[in-house]
DNA sequence: TCTTGCGCTTGACGCGACGTCAACCTCTAC
DNA sequence: GTAGAGGTTGACGTCGCGTCAAGCGCAAGA
């Protein structure tokens, strides 16, 4: 007994466009077809769909699907190698909701903080357009209460280190250093691990900076002119940049 | 100054393509272009662009990014209604995750279950296939295990009480009882509420089968003959078919 | 001056799983 | 004869680009 493409849609709970593309793309073709074209599907079509349907509710895609029926391919260990890419996902969609989240704080308390900050030496504040628009608020409101917690002490120790730092930059840059030797990676290392002190920097959790998050900053030393004017203007930013995008590239 | 598409792209971490794509939907026109159509980027371009990859990596639509940006809709609600997209989503998947978990240990062990499971009276075993291959391992393998667990006590009031649904639904379709009266829709709700006694049944976990399973099986009642001999036969399963067609519709 | 090559342009197809017309056919019932 | 139900085969749209393909403008080398 075979049953017409509307008896099956109703049976197995899909409509009767969605049997016409399995049947297209060959993962259904019906049993018989005849007069007109019209389709047929027999009990073992319909057995066929709906192990169709239990794999494609599970998040399968359909050429796998087909290759699992048509090829005997070891159903558990499909179903295996599905779940990895699902807890994958589900990992990835956590990770960003709680980027989300922190975001929106940051957004929701933003304006108080940054009303309230105003600090001297490095401008902490004056970078917070470029800072959040490119890597988001929470990275900004994360590397902000980080930068309170450390109190008076610990910012001075902290600037005390990045000025250390900045005087070697504009020093090499201006003895014509080849920033890919010895002494510029060293000091993009350096630089490399001060930024990665600061939490909230993409990628820090990890242990090191995010390679984009790394070049994308040093692009903007060179074309910002107040993150330039940190390394001696813009020959200098440039070394800066060369030597840690050099370093990145083969570090990160 | 202005910066070519490059340019850019390097600085924002994103293809050229990207920027021409943004540009033909309208999101992020180039601020100037001249000489062979040559798009040139500013500064605030540069920034549009920034929050854009911000709210993107967030996982927002560029259509939501672009009413977001250009009307000045509120930022927060923004991602406020956006975090609750993913957080079904997320929901949507750990459930699918669950799923697959049941199904996969369904599927390794099924070959044992099935082995040592040969029931009397109602046979659970014998419409394995249907329940298996539409609704999942996963659906059969739980409610195996209940059926398992009822003991020989439960398993006979349960088989009592489908005995009764049967004699009932048999004696109204041969009195030849309308499947939409008060007599036809009152059995529907007792056949619903004893599907929705057995853990494992799709939609159970709200409180009610799904609407789709229940059409689903009344459908297979009429299709296979071992399922319409418990109804006196194809015309006392049409009645049952119809009785809970309409049922699901109004009350599913 | 011609060629070569780089960087850019526009235009178009492809992906995944169908939804949604549009135009046409076949059979049955009135 | 005609209307209606239920089928058929295209073909386009979705979303965010990747990936050719063909062509243009400009600068350096032969």
């Amino acid at each position: 007994m075979t049953r017409s493409i509307q008896d099956v849609a109703r049976l197995a709970g899909v409509s009767s466009r969605t049997l016409r593309h399995y049947d297209q793309i060959g993962l259904l073709p019906p049993s018989r077809t005849g007069n007109g074209g019209l389709r047929h599907y027999d009990d073992g079509a319909v057995r066929r769909l709906q192990r169709i349907l239990l794999l494609r509710d599970l998040g399968m895609p359909l050429t796998d699907i087909g290759t699992v029926l048509d090829e005997q391919t070891d159903e558990a260990r499909a179903l295996r190698g599905h779940l990895d890419q699902l807890r994958a996902e589900r990992d990835r969609l956590a990770r960003q909701i709680a980027s989300v989240e922190r975001t929106l704080t940051a957004v929701e308390q933003g304006g108080r903080i940054m009303a309230e900050q105003m600090l001297d030496g490095f401008d902490h504040t004056q970078h917070k357009d470029e800072v959040t628009q490119r890597w988001g608020a929470d990275a900004y409101a994360t590397g902000d209460a980080w930068w309170r917690g450390l109190g008076e002490d610990g910012r001075k120790a902290w600037q005390a280190r990045l000025q250390e730092l900045n005087d070697a930059w504009i020093g090499a840059a201006r003895r014509g250093v080849d920033p890919t030797s010895d002494e510029g990676q060293a000091l993009a290392a350096r630089h490399v691990e001060w930024l990665g002190a600061v939490p909230g920097t993409p990628g820090s959790e990890q242990g090191r900076p995010a390679k984009e998050y790394v070049v994308g900053l040093a692009e903007m030393y060179v074309a910002d002119d107040r993150f330039a004017a940190n390394y001696g203007g813009t020959d200098g930013a440039t070394f800066v940049r060369d030597a840690l995008v050099a370093y990145a590239e083969r570090a990160l």
